[in-house]
This record gives C-alpha cells, sequence and structure tokens, in this order.
RNA sequence: UCCUCGGUAGCUCAAUUGGCAGAGCGGGUGGCUGUUAACCACUAGGUUGCAGGUUCGAGUCCUGCCCGAGGAGCCA
C-alpha cells in the first residue's frame, strides 16, 4: 500500500493509502470511531464504523492516547463533514508506540507551561502553521535576492572583536584568546560586497542585552544584503521590494496557515510601495502631536516605534537620524553631518522595527575619526580600514530580522513563537 | 537592574472576614452510529513554590528567599 502524505491526500480519492504519523485527538459515539492523525503535513480524520462493538479495530482504538505513533492504512474519501474535506475509511492501525501522559492536552495551557515543553509544543496546529510562515519568509528571502543576481556570503559566527563597541556581546574562547558570538556580518559583508558588488548574508546573531520585551531575542536570525555604490535612496527601494516579496509570497503560499492562526490577511494585502518616509526630525514632530513625550535626540523606544506603526496602515521609513544615537559607521548627511543617513523600516500594526541600515562611510579619514570617537581599537578595525584604503566605495545594506517580520505576519503577541527554540533573557531551556 | 502581578491536583483555575481544599480538562471505568477542544455517568488524584513567624486555627496575615508573567530600561 502506498505511503502518502495528509497535503497530498486529495490526489488519492477513492483509492488505498498508508498514513503513518501521529494521534492529534480521537472522539468516539458508540459505533463510530473517529482519529485525528497528523503526519507533519496536515492533519485528518480517520473513521471506523461497526456494529459489532467487540470489532478488533475497536479495542485497538480504545488504546490509542494523544500523540502515539501509528501506521494507518484505508480508503480516501471526500467528506465535507471532515475537517480539511477528506476522511480516511479505515481498515488498519499499526501501533508503533502507545504514549503515555503527554503533558500538553486539547486544553488551555499557560505560556510557561508551554515553553517548559517547546520540544513538544512545536506539533501543535497554530505553533506549526507560526513556523511553516517562517519557512516560507526564509524561502521568500533567499528566492529574492539570488533572483536579482546577490551572492550568499557567509560571515562568521565567532568574530575577534566587536562590530560594536557598545552592545552586550557573548564572551567565549577562541584557543587562547577571546573571542565573541555575531552580532552582525555587516562588517564582512563590506569586504565581500567589494569582491562581488551584491552580497547577503543569512545567520544567526547573538545579542546578550537583558532585554525582556516582546520583541527581543537573545539569538536571532537576520538577513544583510550589502550594495557596493549603492546610496541610501537605492537600499531603502531594495528594502521596500524585498518586503513586499516577502508579503506576497506569505499571501499566496501559506493562505491556510494564516487562516489557523486567526490572521486577518485583509492589512497586509493593502500594503504597496512606496511606502511613507519621514526624516527623523519630522516623525519626532508627528509623534509629538500624537501625544508621545519623546525629546529630540532620542532613540526612538518600543512606545514611539509602536505609535508610528498605528499612525500608517503602512510600513513607515524614517530617515536622517541624529548621528549621535547611531552606530559609528553611518555615513552622515552632506548637508546635515549631524544626521547619519540610516534607515529603520517599521511594520505596520503596532510592530515596530524590521530592518535596520544605510550609508556606510567610505572616507578613510572619517572613519578613523569615528572609530576615535567611539573609543574603538584600531588595530582590531586595520582590515575594515584597508576597505577604504583600497579602491574605496559608497556602499549601503542594511538588517531584517527574521522573528520581527514573522512575528508582524501572523500578528503574534510576542516573538517567542516565531523560532522552534527561542533563546530567551535567562532562557535556555529545552 | 527597576516597577506591577502571580505561584493551590498532571494542566487551567476557584476557595466569602483567618474556620471541612473544590471544579473543568486530562487519566481510569461504563454508555452513546457523524464526532469537530464531542457528549453523559461514575471514579482515582493535594508537602497550597521554599524557609521561618503571628494565631486556638493560615491557601488566606507578616518576614526572607526561589521561580514565572507583563511593562520599563537596555537595545546597528
Amino acid at each position: 500500500m502506498k505511503w502518502v502524505y495528509i497535503e497530498n491526500i486529495s490526489e488519492y480519492k477513492a483509492q488505498e493509502v498508508e498514513i503513518r504519523g501521529w494521534v492529534y485527538n480521537k472522539r468516539s459515539s458508540g459505533k463510530v470511531r473517529f482519529l485525528l492523525i497528523r503526519d507533519g503535513t496536515g492533519l485528518i480524520q480517520g473513521t471506523i464504523f461497526h456494529a459489532d462493538k467487540d470489532f478488533p479495530l475497536f479495542r485497538i482504538f480504545d488504546e490509542l492516547t494523544q500523540e502515539s505513533s501509528v501506521i494507518i492504512r484505508g480508503k480516501v474519501r471526500e467528506d465535507s463533514r471532515a475537517p480539511g474535506g477528506y476522511e480516511l475509511e479505515i481498515s488498519d492501525i499499526e501501533v508503533i508506540q502507545i504514549a503515555r501522559d503527554y503533558p500538553i492536552t486539547p486544553k488551555e495551557h499557560s505560556v510557561p507551561f508551554l515553553m517548559e515543553h517547546r520540544h513538544l509544543w512545536l506539533r501543535s496546529q497554530k505553533q506549526h502553521a507560526v513556523l511553516q510562515v517562517r519557512a516560507e519568509t526564509i524561502r521568500a528571502i533567499r528566492d529574492f535576492f539570488d533572483g536579482r543576481g546577490f551572492r550568499l556570503m557567509d560571515t562568521p559566527i565567532l568574530t575577534p572583536s566587536a562590530c560594536e563597541g557598545t552592545t552586550t556581546l557573548f564572551e567565549t574562547t577562541y584557543f587562547d584568546q577571546k573571542a565573541y558570538l555575531s552580532q552582525s556580518g555587516q562588517l564582512y559583508n563590506e569586504a565581500t560586497a567589494a569582491a562581488f558588488g551584491k552580497v547577503y548574508c543569512f545567520g544567526p546573531t547573538f545579542r546578550a542585552e537583558k532585554s525582556k520585551t516582546r520583541r527581543h531575542l537573545i539569538e536571532f536570525w537576520m538577513v544583510e544584503p550589502e550594495v557596493a555604490f549603492a546610496t541610501l535612496q537605492d537600499i531603502i527601494e531594495l528594502g521596500e521590494d524585498l518586503v513586499m516579496y516577502i508579503l506576497g509570497r506569505v499571501l499566496e503560499e501559506r493562505k491556510q496557515d494564516l487562516e489557523i492562526l486567526e490572521r486577518d490577511p485583509a492589512p497586509l494585502e493593502k500594503i504597496s510601495k512606496p511606502f511613507p518616509r519621514l526624516t527623523y526630525d519630522e516623525a519626532v514632530k508627528l509623534l509629538k502631536e500624537h501625544g508621545s513625550k519623546i525629546a529630540y535626540g532620542d532613540d526612538f523606544g518600543a512606545p514611539e516605534e509602536t505609535l508610528l506603526s498605528k499612525i500608517y496602515d503602512q510600513p513607515v521609513c524614517v530617515t536622517h537620524f541624529p548621528a549621535a544615537t547611531k552606530a559609528f559607521y553611518m555615513q552622515p548627511d552632506s548637508g546635515r553631518p549631524d544626521l547619519a543617513l540610516g534607515v529603520d523600516f517599521m511594520a505596520s500594526e503596532g510592530y515596530g522595527e524590521i530592518i535596520g541600515g544605510g550609508q556606510r562611510i567610505h572616507d578613510l579619514e572619517l572613519l578613523e575619526k569615528r572609530l576615535k570617537e567611539f573609543n574603538l581599537p584600531r588595530e582590531a578595525y586595520k582590515w575594515y580600514l584597508d576597505l577604504r584604503k583600497y579602491g574605496t566605495f559608497p556602499h549601503s545594506g542594511f538588517g531584517l530580522g527574521v522573528e520581527r517580520t514573522v512575528a508582524w505576519l501572523c500578528k503574534l503577541p510576542h516573538i517567542r513563537e516565531t523560532i522552534p527554540f527561542p533563546r530567551l533573557l535567562y532562557k535556555i531551556y529545552p
């Protein structure tokens, strides 16, 4: 008998097939039994009818518990009463293992309990749907860049020094030296951009920040493109195209998952480019008009990001931040050197920043001056300064946080469900 | 690190002013021919986070600690 996956079940109408999976739930009503099986690709209901209550299949059915692993065989039938529209008339159940006392029941559980059982929670329908959206988002990102002639250039996770002196790094040892887990592949991207023109890196990043909010993870995934000779304007358009591409793909390919999550797709479907663009000055003015107490010169905190993304029903691009709030390598505006040519993309519906980036300093003298101002050790950045010494080039790039993007697409209240095993403040189990 | 709230059965929660620790789900047993987190009946299940204190009597009040959640700060 042919082993098939539930997602393909409609191709096997009226045929005898085999499904391998786990018991999601079961119900019985005297001489009818219903078995809900999941196999990783979907859910299907199996039925058993028999007049004799001692029917052998009934006895096997009665032994089954939630998450027991089984192989079931039977005939596929279309039935509008079944969840999913198809069901299997079960002729045989082969038990691989009876699961005892599966901790996650079909009723309510608290977040701490579910996080403690994250390795099992992944099997639940909504978690499955979120991670399908994540996988689709990642696939879309790679297709987007690969399709535009970008080269994937993996950057190191173990690094000899801080990309930034200001943020908190995870320190480890590298034989007899100190080493740190990467916070960003950007500096290395600038080197590969000079070799390949258009590059991107995609990998995990680590930040030892004591952040305990709905939008921070200790370990998260970020895609970072870097384009040689691109300006701030060029990179804003690239970011818009990327966001539109991800949106289109998820809306097209994962509609069912958004439905499972009860995520109304309408606000996402309304999004179109170009996104509204504001300078920092304009944004501060607008925030003050809407009651924010932000002082000019302050970086946006969570409440400002949320407020800003609620004012528009589109993602918003904010540019020209005060240079003092931004990284040392940000190119200053030619007219107003106190402003940095940076851009933050705020997702709609209150989700805040999903992209941060900008144009990098390409002038050697200016970069050396900035390193001094930020008290960064020149020796550690020797190779980085070489990029300005040998054929320097204006260039720009950004980083898009995968988890924040997925949380927005799925409209989740917290980022922690957007990655299979989140690393949270003080929490590394399971 | 700070502020707020919480910790009672495997899970989610209730318990009046300090006065017999209880329900639903899950487990077990039985019933039901179309269930949709099925339903109905019965049943087993407790170191009330830990340590101390007040009291005739503490889940409830007090002190300290531990753990968790929400928010703030922090945060290319």
